[in-house]
DNA sequence: GGATTGTCGAATGTCTACATTATACCATCA
DNA sequence: TGATGGTATAATGTAGACATTCGACAATCC
């Protein structure tokens, strides 16, 4: 077998064209929570069939972004200030073994690749760029993830972490001072780099569920609805 | 409005019919790991167009239950010792949380069906019963997981168990020995009782990284593969 | 007038037919 | 003999048509 010379040419279904499509409507907020999806309507738009629309609609109904009822229809879903709050929590789970993981393994370029990026928010938050530090700090966390090998925590993550942009724009707000972002990092790449898993663990839980329930909270008032973050 | 007298007649379509048909298959090892699934076999046999059927694979596929290769065909995920090890630790952090919560809530009610839980297990184990004490084991973390009335947790676990199934018949076998379960499963409960969210969320952690820990090993002899499990 | 019933339109659920693609097998040729 | 190329076949991917169902509004009856 001669080496590896050709990229495998990217082999699009319509049905994967669709599913991205409507995804990523769903992400940029073109399609809003609570909004009906008509299959025929988006079959049109893309210029297919409806077959693969509704192949799209199916895959994206298991993965929590739409919710079908029968012979009504598929809505994109709406999520409540319990929804975030329950997202949140089992967030700070996952992370909390993603940085247990890593720590673990704490390879030289992975706990370089981290610094970089905490130093990076430092820098950020000097020049005051609060939405470079939102998007480096999103990227901090995904960076974790992703260094932790293991496949389904970072498919748990993303899918988390696309729920939440339904909602709100991540990259571009901060619920803490932007000191404090910057701090909790560096205390979290310190306990990983002294080999403290369990510490930088919970380090990292306190700081998600922390922005959480300012998330959770926002959002209730928003809604209306009682704070049901709880504690 | 006049009394109710009709029960609701259950709407199933043939969508859900043939997700259904499928996942009971695959549960119940009537289609092994590996194994090809043509559409139009699955239809036929179950005497409807192939549509629907399609459509339940996608459901699954996005469930993890099987994979699909464009214009190959959709085989039943084969999982390997290291899937297997994948599962175990998120299960864990999982668990972890959901009997944290659990203990923050702690309802006498439910502490009472934990108790119990673990007294039927303690008198199956008299008894020498393993089956049964196996699967009162699985029922004492479903029950756990359900308690913690957090429905992404419910969700996410029922998930990895179903898909854990397909290759380990968990209510049949038992990993540690059966005093061991007991007592395991007793100090987790004592933990809740008093209060302990920590001790009992790394109790619980260690005990089901352990039995985690057997079963990669197991598997990884099966299959011949070195055991990907680690530490 | 209020409630029940009938009817219509629109969207989903399903089916059938056709197009596309992958694989196995066979023929061909150096 | 082994590699190359063509062909047949079977399964998936897609399209379009038909059937079913829901919701709303109009018609009807007390």
């Amino acid at each position: 077998m001669s080496a590896q010379v050709f990229k495998q040419v990217p082999h699009k279904s319509l049905r994967e064209a669709a599913l991205a499509a409507i995804r990523q409507a769903i992400s940029r907020g073109d399609l809003k929570p609570g909004q009906r999806l008509v299959e025929s309507d988006i079959a049109e738009q893309m210029g297919i069939s409806r077959a693969p629309v509704r192949e799209a609609l199916r895959q994206l109904e298991t993965a929590g972004l739409v919710v079908s009822e029968p012979h009504r229809g598929t809505f994109v879903t709406e999520i409540s200030a319990n929804d975030l709050c329950e997202i949140y929590t089992l967030r700070a789970a996952i992370e909390r073994l993603a940085v247990r993981l890593v720590t673990e393994k704490a390879s030289a370029e992975m706990l370089a690749q981290l610094q970089q990026a905490v130093a990076d928010m430092a820098q950020a938050a000097r020049e005051g760029d609060l939405s470079r530090l939102a998007a480096l700090d999103m990227s901090f966390h995904e960076t974790l993830c992703r260094a932790s090998g293991h496949s389904r925590l970072l498919a748990a993550w993303l899918s988390m972490i696309t729920q939440i942009r339904i909602f709100i724009d991540l990259t571009s707000t901060l619920y803490l001072p932007a000191d404090d972002v910057v701090r909790l990092h560096t205390e979290v790449v310190e306990h990983i780099q002294n080999g403290r898993a369990e510490e930088a663990g919970q380090a990292l839980a306190r700081h998600i569920l922390d922005v959480g329930k300012h998330i959770c909270q926002e959002q209730a008032r928003i809604q209306g609805t009682p704070d049901a973050c709880g504690s």
